[in-house]
DNA sequence: AGAGCATAGTTGAGCACTCATCTATTCCGC
DNA sequence: GCGGAATAGATGAGTGCTCAACTATGCTCT
C-alpha cells in the first residue's frame, strides 16, 4: 500500500515512525512504481524459473560462479564473494557448502590471513557455467533486451545506476 | 554470465538448448543488464528489511493485505489473490495460514462455489496495514522516487510496462 | 606481552518457498 | 444423471534464507 488506506482525513499523529504526514504516491507514481515492482518480480522469477528447470542451477548460486570465473585465479575471498553477489555471510557460506557439495567450488585456507577462506571455482563448476551460460544469456535476451528498443535499455541503465549510486554507495 | 565464458572460439555445438550460437551480450548490455539487476535486488531487500524491522511484515505478507485491503468487502477469492500477488496457489495457501495465526486474515466458504474460499480482511489486519503503510511509503519515497527526476520515473514506467505486457499478458 | 575489540567465517533454529501430490468439487459430454 | 477431465485449494518434504550466537584469528594500545 503506497496510497492512503482509509478515506478519513487524519491529521499528523505522533505514533508512525516517519513523522509527519505520509508523502503518499499518487496516480503516475502509483502506476510507475507497480510497473517497476511487478516487472522486475516476473523477471527474476522467469529467470531463475528457466535456469533452474534446464541446468538445476538457482540463479543464486550462478551468481556466485560468474563472479568466480571472472576473477584471476578464479578464486576469492568468501567475504569479497559475498558483497559481489549481494549476499549476507551467513548465506554465502551456506551456498558455497552446496555448491562444495556439488563439486563446484573448494574453500581453501589463506596464506595471508589465518581467518580467511578462499572460495575456488573447480573444473567441474567452470564447466557446469559453460553449460549454463547459454541458457541463462537466452534468457536475459528473450525476456529483456528483445522487448526492448534501444532508447529504453539506455533508460533501464541509467535508472539502475542511479539508483545503485544511493542504494549501493562503494 | 551472459558474457562467453573462455575465450577460445567455439563453433556451435549441438548440446545446449537454444540452438545456434549464444546471443551473447555486449559491453554495454552488459552494463544495463547488471545495473537493472543488482539495483531491482538492492531496493527490494532494503524495502523488505525495514519493511520487516519497523512492522514484523514481510513484503510478500503486505501484498496480501494491501490486495484485499483495496478490493470491495475486503475479500477475495483465494486464486485471484495468489494471481494478483504474482504468487503461486501454494504460496499464497501457506502465507494466508500464516496471516490467520496472526488474526489478520481469515477464510470463509464461498456460496457459489463449493471449491472455493474467501480470504476475509479482518479488522485486526486493516490496522496492521494502516500502521505499516506510511513506513512503506516513506521507503519508497526515500529510495526510489526521492533518487529520480520525473523523466527518470516516466522511463521506469514506461519500461515496467513493457517488460510487463511481455511477462503478464493479462 | 596481554587485554580488549574487530574481523572472517560457520552453525543451527526457525521461517518461507517450491514441487509433487492429494482431496473435494464442478463442469462437460453423452 | 454419470464418468472423466478440469479446477480450487491444502499439505508435506526438501531446500534456501535470516537472524542470532559462536569460534578463531588478527589488530591495537599501553
Amino acid at each position: 500500500m503506497t496510497r492512503q488506506v482509509s478515506r478519513g482525513g487524519r491529521t499528523p499523529d505522533a505514533v508512525g515512525l516517519p513523522a509527519g504526514e505520509p508523502r503518499w504516491l499518487d496516480g503516475d507514481e502509483q502506476r510507475a512504481w507497480r510497473a517497476w515492482l511487478y516487472s522486475s518480480q516476473l523477471l527474476n522469477d522467469r529467470l531463475d524459473r528457466e535456469l533452474m528447470r534446464a541446468t538445476g542451477i538457482p540463479h543464486a548460486y550462478y551468481e556466485i560462479l560468474v563472479q568466480l570465473s571472472e576473477t584471476p585465479g578464479r578464486q576469492m575471498r568468501m567475504s569479497e564473494l559475498a558483497d559481489r553477489c549481494l549476499s549476507s555471510r551467513s548465506r554465502l557460506s551456506h551456498a558455497v557448502s552446496r555448491l562444495e557439495e556439488r563439486g563446484w567450488v573448494r574453500r581453501q585456507e589463506c596464506a595471508e590471513d589465518g581467518r580467511g577462506l578462499l572460495a575456488v571455482l573447480t573444473d567441474e563448476g567452470f564447466a557446469a557455467l559453460e553449460a549454463a551460460a547459454p541458457i541463462h544469456v537466452e534468457g536475459v535476451r528473450t525476456h529483456l533486451f528483445d522487448q526492448l528498443s534501444p532508447a529504453q535499455v539506455e533508460a533501464m541503465r541509467d535508472l539502475g545506476e542511479t539508483l545503485l549510486r544511493h542504494l549501493d554507495p562503494d
